[in-house]
DNA sequence: CGCGCGATTGAGTAATTTCAAATCTAGTGG
DNA sequence: CCACTAGATTTGAAATTACTCAATCGCGCG
């Protein structure tokens, strides 16, 4: 049960049969495991990835070994440590499977023939990665206006399936509390 | 003293004059002083903004009418409510002088057209957004990371400058403390 | 049954907030 | 030059919020 990455494309841009051919001789496919990592921390950034099915999380983990999530990227998100994936340089981020997932896979020489052979694409990835620049910035904005309480419900108002699909520790971890505070806060809603 | 905007457009790709002249024509010049407002909360948004001279903050307004700071932008910055910008709704950020400022603003129709016109600027689009995109997530990682202390010294190293020309009650809520806890966390370091 | 993981609860501590008051500073007008 | 004011900063004290550490609980699974 896989998102298609052609529907994925032609919400924004519309493809021939040609051009998405084109655009599908870039990717490669790879499935993971729960718990594998397909970027680690310290290590070359190889691969943007596009989730066709599972769950990720892009962790940093602090100078105490504590893990910080990032982000989620679910059914139909891109993620990656995008400056190093883009610079070249080692991974500042770790990206790890919560669930077992499914993945194209797209290197950075793939990315610039993409963008070089079919303006669309570009097009395409600017769309992205604006809304990848204004979802950040919604982050950011919770984070200044809202308590922990506040960021609980907004994140499960948003994604209901996070609450189902991952432990409670991860949230807490994405939110920046304890664990301990979330139990208590979602103990007395 | 202002930034050119060719030299901010050639460090990611290069121009021939007649392409340039066909980017200039794309920007309006304007003026505004100090406290006036490129943007208000509840109104269209009609521009994204480049930076030749001045300083901006990015803001949202709770419902306590308290001040949040999303983003600073500085000479050479692009900013605007990105998500009414290409939404066409209206703004859930203002976007303030904190100087006497002058940009260069840009239309949804004039970001299309440099788009469709010239490849080139969809490529440096592209990459502009990619740096926002980047540098909002690093500092989502910084609230995840680092207590006040420690988000205040990343800030002024980063930004020196900006400790000598806003106030700071401004750090403080973009920092998302109060100011007092800021004063406090200053006086000891 | 018993293990292991995740979630919860309690108690004490640390960080931050709020509200109020006191200071400081730069600019203005006399 | 001085007095005055508005804005910015600092300080104090109490209240709130979240954290840490430790212990306990709950549940699915071999």
């Amino acid at each position: 049960m896989h998102i298609s990455l052609r529907d994925h494309i032609e919400k924004i841009v519309s493809l021939t049969d040609e051009e998405f051919a084109f655009v599908q001789r870039h990717f490669i496919l790879q499935h993971f495991k729960k718990n594998d990592f397909l970027i680690i921390e310290g290590n070359p950034v190889k691969h943007t990835y596009f989730v066709l099915s599972g769950l990720l999380k892009l962790i940093h983990t602090d100078a105490m070994a504590k893990e910080h999530i990032i982000a989620f990227a679910m059914e139909d998100w891109w993620e990656s440590d995008f400056f190093a994936f883009y610079k070249g340089t080692k991974a500042t981020m770790s990206l790890q499977c919560l669930e077992d997932t499914t993945v194209l896979c797209l290197t950075l020489e793939g990315y610039n023939s993409l963008c070089s052979g079919l303006h669309k694409m570009e097009h395409f990835l600017l769309m992205k990665a604006n809304v990848g620049h204004i979802a950040a910035q919604q982050r950011i904005l919770s984070f200044l206006t809202s308590n922990a309480r506040e960021r609980y419900e907004e994140l499960i108002s948003r994604y209901p399936a996070l609450y189902q699909r991952v432990p409670k520790t991860q949230l807490a971890s994405y939110l920046g509390v304890s664990r301990e505070t979330l139990s208590r806060l979602s103990s007395n809603l």
